[in-house]
RNA sequence: GCUCGAGUGGUGAAAUUGGCAAACACGCCAGACUUAGGAUCUGGUGCCCUAGGGCUUGAGGGUUCGAGUCCCUCCUCGAGCACCA
């Protein structure tokens, strides 16, 4: 059984293969404790109206290799696909069009599902996601209520990003130099009151994780960056003159002698209380001013540092001095206290305001010969009293036990990671399943110990303010969810932070009855329902950002269909984490730190007992670049679409191609005449097994000893390079393997099968074929992986020695014995006429032989 | 500015612990078969001068019998961070 055509026609092949695949579910993965388990994960696309671009089957063909290559070997292999299918340009579209979200993206996953389909992909489609499907993010909703019941969600009115662009806020990872991440457009601060998650209380196991897993370097970096934690102290200042002390955060407590100022940042809640009231006028002034400047503005380095006096001093706590109290922008509000002790002489951002404002700069490490202010390393200390003399890095702790024995200060830690701003007003997102009740209502709700509104009702409620009475956020329960988005007419949302699910009137308006936990919409209210059981609440509007979904969705695909929990407990127990995960780099610190959060969170509350990491190795794809070396883009019209390729070439010759581009994680240009390389090496490959007639070539029982050494050395190699990820050298020793068949003119049947059978994992569709047409039955996936012959038996029996004089290669000689002794190799070398012209008449100075490789002559 | 990563033919790129630089392809040149070639096959192809030789992995220096690979200085490109106290 195999496709109908007698020359290579990877539409018809591949189109048979594809369908043989789904029919036989020849790539279902069934949980099975007799074998090991080898789960491969791609990160999941997110379903864009434009279609699959070039670079998704870049990953999605390597971890397919992978996974195919694993299978081969006898791993029970897991490998599915979903989408993730929340986010903001089917929002867009349907704020344009007024067309539901669901069914622009419905539309857009069935494209995107047989765009992947026609690549071959060894997929077990049974086990599809969808991040939008009801039952799906019912359980995202139910990750949010935990971290609700645990305190780790809460509401916090606080200046935040604000995007106008987009109308709606975002996290501080969301925004990259002043602008958002998603379309570019300019953001700045807002007081708004939002749902937060506390990430930050995961800030050192999300450190501390990093060390045991196998991920790119530079990711972690950019993690251990992003976290930014610092070791120093707080030390607290008291005001001269006044009750009340400044406290500030330092790294360097072993400079405390030099602070000649300390700065607040103009948001500081103490300035307006210690300032002298003959600088009052300047002071505001000075706020006010810095309150008019963009985010931009105020953190450009290379403006001038201003501040002003304002009139009060603080007390150095280990030297007694008094020193000026000043305001500054420099400071930021958002770093530790939002206030800093100044040592001009070992800060250059101090050591600028000092020269600036004429403040004294006082020496207190003595950087050595030649070091010039503000000289920023370490060294012994001087002008420093007691300490005088001790080095750094023993006075920081010196000097903090001093600080701590008058409750002056202590040892802290800081941490750049703030917590993790998770409300948008988005109409396409995971509602949030609260319900804001006035107090009393709340207390009534909850009173009954069987009430189900304590299922993940914290220690103490979350309160806010509203028109000036006090709500609470009231969490519905597991038997509210999946909580589904109402319809509305309107997917706009407002500019004063407003969602558009505020308009659906009757959704967001609710009674509860508090005794049997129905919900309905209080448009629906009767008198009958004039009762001591019912209580009025309003919907939470705002919804999860995109993030939400892909915090846990390879915890899914375990057990997709699982209904009574996020993820079926024995395929936990049996697939755990993904073994291999693949995907962009862009995703360093957003999506791989969310789900790293929620990951150890689920760990810790027991919802999942394998790893306390999600992914245990992880790889980032390089871009691919248009041939013009540019970044792809619409404007430019340099973009490759994966459909022409494929309807071109055929789906071996793209995979082929991008695997042989150049290494996985390098960014690199398409070209597409390089396509046609591949694709005349499986048109000889093909013509390798059929012949003219289009019938099968007859295979010798025997092979040529040349191609049997290829083959071998073939085998080994492409299994080690899939091994580290190296599929272009991969390629091109399967190359030189079937080129050195056709130049040896001898085709063994054992080649024939074991060559097929190392394709197979870059080029399924035509070694299926092949394999079929060899007479083979069933899908080559279940044939496994040849067994390599010791090298050894085909080392040649004359050895190869390369001689050179000076380093420079001359000649080379072959000798039988590899132990023959140097002296006679030396001789035996010199003798050789390429090598005795070059050193005739010259001194040998020295005489090197590397033994069974090389020998060296070093002659003047 | 700081921290990483990278610089090899006309192009994409290969190169165990330091041991034959340029594998494998693309392109180009020549030839074969052809009415035709944007099909296929064969041969050639780092650079410079004449067979022979000399030179060559961003630049310069160093270590070594021997350096694309290790060390130092510098240049260029890419990525990340960017007043984090």
């Amino acid at each position: 059984m195999h496709a109908d055509c007698g020359e290579y026609d990877p539409g018809k092949i591949e189109q048979f293969w594809q369908k043989f695949w789904e029919e036989n579910q020849t790539f279902c993965a069934k949980e099975d404790s007799s074998r090991e388990k080898y789960y491969v994960l791609d990160m999941f696309p997110y379903p864009s109206a434009s279609g699959l671009h070039i670079g998704h089957p870049e990953g999605y063909v390597a971890s397919d290799i992978v996974a195919r290559y694993k299978r081969a070997r006898g791993y029970n292999v897991l490998h599915p696909m979903g989408w993730d299918a929340f986010g903001l340009p089917a929002e867009q579209h349907a704020i344009s069009t007024g067309v539901h979200p669901e069914l622009n993206t419905a539309k857009n996953i069935e494209i995107f599902r047989q765009q992947i389909k026609r690549i071959g992909l060894a997929i077990d489609w049974d086990r599809e996601i969808n991040t939008t499907d009801p039952q799906y993010f019912r359980w995202t909703q139910w990750i949010f209520l935990q971290l609700f019941k645990r305190g780790l969600a809460y509401v916090d009115e606080r200046p935040i990003w604000w995007c106008e662009g987009l109308k709606s806020v975002l996290a501080n990872e969301e925004v990259i130099n002043g602008r958002s991440e998603r379309g570019n457009f300019p953001v700045h601060r807002k007081n708004l009151r939002q749902w937060i998650l506390r990430i930050t209380k995961y800030a050192d196991k999300l450190l501390d994780g990093l060390s045991h897993i196998d991920w790119p370097d530079s990711t972690k970096r950019q993690q251990i960056a992003w976290i930014g934690k610092s070791t120093g102290a707080n030390v607290r200042f008291k005001i001269y003159g006044q009750d009340g002390e400044i406290e500030v955060y330092t790294t360097r407590p072993d400079t405390l002698f030099g602070v000649t100022y300390l700065a607040l940042a103009p948001e500081h809640s103490l300035l307006e209380k210690i300032v002298a009231a003959e600088h009052i006028e300047q002071v505001k002034k000075y706020i006010e001013a810095s309150r008019s400047k963009s985010d931009l503005e105020r953190t450009d380095l290379a403006k001038t540092k201003t501040g002003v006096p304002t009139g009060a001093y603080g007390i150095n706590p280990v030297s007694g001095a008094r020193v000026e109290i000043w305001v500054a922008d420099y400071v930021l509000a958002s770093c530790g206290s939002g206030a800093i002790m100044a040592v001009p002489a070992h800060d250059e951002r101090d050591y600028a305001f000092a020269k600036c404002h004429n403040i004294s700069i006082l020496q207190v490490i003595d950087g050595g010969n030649g070091a010039e202010l503000p000289y920023t390393g370490s060294g012994n200390l001087i002008n420093s009293g007691e300490f005088s003399g001790m080095p750094s890095e023993h006075a920081k702790v010196k000097i903090v036990e001093m600080l701590q024995m008058s409750s002056r200060g202590n040892f802290a830690q800081n941490y750049k990671l703030r917590d993790w701003l998770f409300s948008r007003q988005r109409y396409w997102g995971e509602p949030i399943p609260i319900i804001w009740v006035e107090q009393s209502e709340y207390e009534r709700a909850i009173s009954d110990a069987n009430s189900c509104f304590r299922e993940f009702l914290p220690d103490e409620p979350v309160a806010c303010d509203s028109g000036g009475k006090k709500i609470c956020a009231l969490p519905l329960c597991s038997k509210h969810l999946p909580l589904k988005l109402p319809a509305v007419t309107n997917y706009l949302p407002s500019s004063d932070g407003e969602s558009p699910l505020s308009n659906a009137k009757d959704w967001v308006n609710v009674r509860i009855n508090v005794q049997t936990g129905e919900i309905f919409s209080a448009d629906s209210f009767s008198s009958d329902a004039n009762d001591r059981a019912w209580i009025f609440g309003r919907r939470e509007t705002n919804t999860m950002p995109q993030w939400a979904g892909s915090c846990w969705y390879y915890l899914r695909y375990m057990s997709p269909n699982c209904e009574t929990s996020l993820v079926d407990s024995s395929a936990l127990r049996y697939w755990k984490s993904p073994d291999f995960y693949i995907g962009g780099a862009e995703h360093a610190v957003l999506h791989l730190l969310y789900a790293r959060f929620w990951h150890r969170f689920l760990f810790d509350i027991g919802a999942i007992d394998t790893d306390s990491e999600p992914f245990q190795k992880l790889f980032h794809q390089g871009i691919i670049l248009g041939e013009d070396g540019m970044k792809m883009s619409k404007s430019r019209g340099n973009g490759v679409n994966p459909d022409e390729i494929v309807s071109r070439y055929g789906a071996d010759a793209l995979r082929l191609y991008e695997m042989f581009l150049g290494p996985l994680d390098m960014v690199k240009p398409w070209n597409s005449r390089g396509i046609e390389g591949v694709c005349r090496f499986l048109k000889r490959i093909w013509h390798f097994y059929v012949g003219d007639d289009g019938n099968g070539r007859k295979f010798q029982e025997t092979m040529p000893d040349e191609c049997r050494r290829v083959l071998n050395e073939t085998i080994g190699k492409v299994g080690s390079d899939i091994e580290d990820l190296k599929f272009n050298t991969a390629i091109s020793q399967l190359m030189i393997c079937l080129n050195t068949a056709i130049d040896s003119k001898g085709f063994g049947r054992a080649f024939g099968e074991n060559f097929l059978r190392i394709l197979a994992p870059f080029a399924p569709h035509i070694a299926e074929e092949l394999w079929a047409r060899l007479g083979n039955s069933g899908s080559i996936a279940d044939a496994g992986w040849p067994q390599c012959d010791a090298l050894e038996k085909f080392t040649p029996e004359k050895h190869k020695i390369i001689i050179q004089v000076n380093g420079k290669v001359r000649a080379e000689c072959f000798i039988d014995d590899i132990n023959m002794p140097d002296d006679e190799i030396f001789a035996l070398a010199m003798s050789n006429a390429d090598v005795s012209k070059h050193i005739a008449g010259k001194n040998i100075t020295k005489k090197v032989y590397v033994r069974g490789k090389i020998i060296n002559f070093a002659v003047k």
